[in-house]
DNA sequence: TTTATTTCTTGTCCTAGTTCAATGTTTTTG
DNA sequence: CAAAAACATTGAACTAGGACAAGAAATAAA
């Protein structure tokens, strides 16, 4: 049951067998269907979720109604609205599973637990913050910096297995563009592929 | 000598007098001219700052040699490329003082000491990495949702004293877009104003 | 397996922001 | 304090991507 969250903590840190076991027994194991929310706008983040199955997307709406999305987050991810979860304050985006989910929850309760009796973990937590915020600096020169062309190319080469789980409007509102024109990338994207071969 | 870092770090734990003398032992104070590179392109970051005073910049080149500036940082803020500094790899990024600074480094060698010898400093770094990818995440959603006017209208009300600290160039190359159009839409809105008066 | 719903494509027209170039203004430096 | 350098403004022509609309394909549901 736990094989896949213990390979991921082990990555991070050298754990006692104790300690996973602790780390193990705060874990609130879940499941939840296709198309459900797990947070919308203006309520508060209860969970940090590890993904032992599924795909979940994270999202913002704008004030014309377009959504942003933040995250495709799929098998051995974590998803939350960070912000929400530690502040206890409402949230401002949407997290909705896009397939059917078997998740691990941590509350900001069970967190606090697991922190106070396993201090590794606050290494371990910062961490991933870490490289997180370093891919979003990343992502956000790219999106300041690039054209949709090349957004698009290095998504797919950076997440290839997303596309064949997710609709593709979706991916357009995580690469920053309206359907329509990544439909229109993707068609010039295989004409010239074609050109190349011919 | 200490006293700015030390309310600093006391807003995110409490320290007894012991931490926070063992901290300030650590703490290596510099002071650099403007326009000064800490740290270029390729470079290992090896420190993380805090800015006692001045101001600094960070930001990087695109392909195209186009600058997107990633953050300014002033007084009381920390400045560092934590992928670089934390992995002792090659950055992508520039950091350059844009005026004269007083700062205070940690080297990783000095941030491990620390966190080893008070490991309650695991707990700060955490929540400072975390408000700052929060910070991110909201940009990267106002960067693909908004318009020029909002965004630097939205600078202007978050950072109130960096305009009169930095070239415009630079706010343009924060906001995303080019100075020219920066112009045209200050003039645009100092004369919407003015009709407002009117 | 037919119908309904969601998703994807394609075309046309439109706009926010870019690029380039010229001029004016402020800041820096010798 | 003069000259140079850096910075800001303005205008004209251009382009990447958006909005809208309509049809085609694929998925889901019944």
């Amino acid at each position: 049951m736990f094989e896949e969250i213990n390979a991921y903590i082990k990555r991070y840190s050298d754990f006692t067998e104790q300690e996973i076991a602790d780390f193990n027994a705060l874990l609130q194991p879940k499941t939840v269907a296709k198309k459900t929310f797990l947070l919308q706008e203006g309520e508060i983040c209860k969970f940090e979720a590890f993904i032992k199955k599924g795909c979940i997307r994270t999202y913002y709406i704008d004030h014309k109604g377009t959504e942003v999305t933040l995250q495709f987050a799929i098998e051995n991810w974590w998803v939350s609205d960070i912000a929400s979860f530690h502040e206890q304050k409402p949230s401002l985006m949407f997290i909705e599973t896009l397939e059917d989910c078997e998740l691990f929850l941590l509350s900001p309760e069970t967190k606090e637990k697991l922190l106070s009796k396993v201090p590794k973990f606050e290494r371990m937590f910062r961490l991933m913050v870490q490289r997180n915020l370093t891919r979003l600096q990343e992502r956000l020169f790219q999106t300041i910096a690039t054209t949709a062309v090349e957004k698009y190319l290095d998504f797919l080469e950076r997440y290839p297995s997303i596309p064949q789980r997710v609709a593709q409007h979706y991916i357009a509102s995580y690469l920053g563009f309206s359907p329509e024109f990544l439909s229109k990338v993707r068609t010039k994207l295989s004409k010239k592929s074609k050109t190349a071969k011919a």
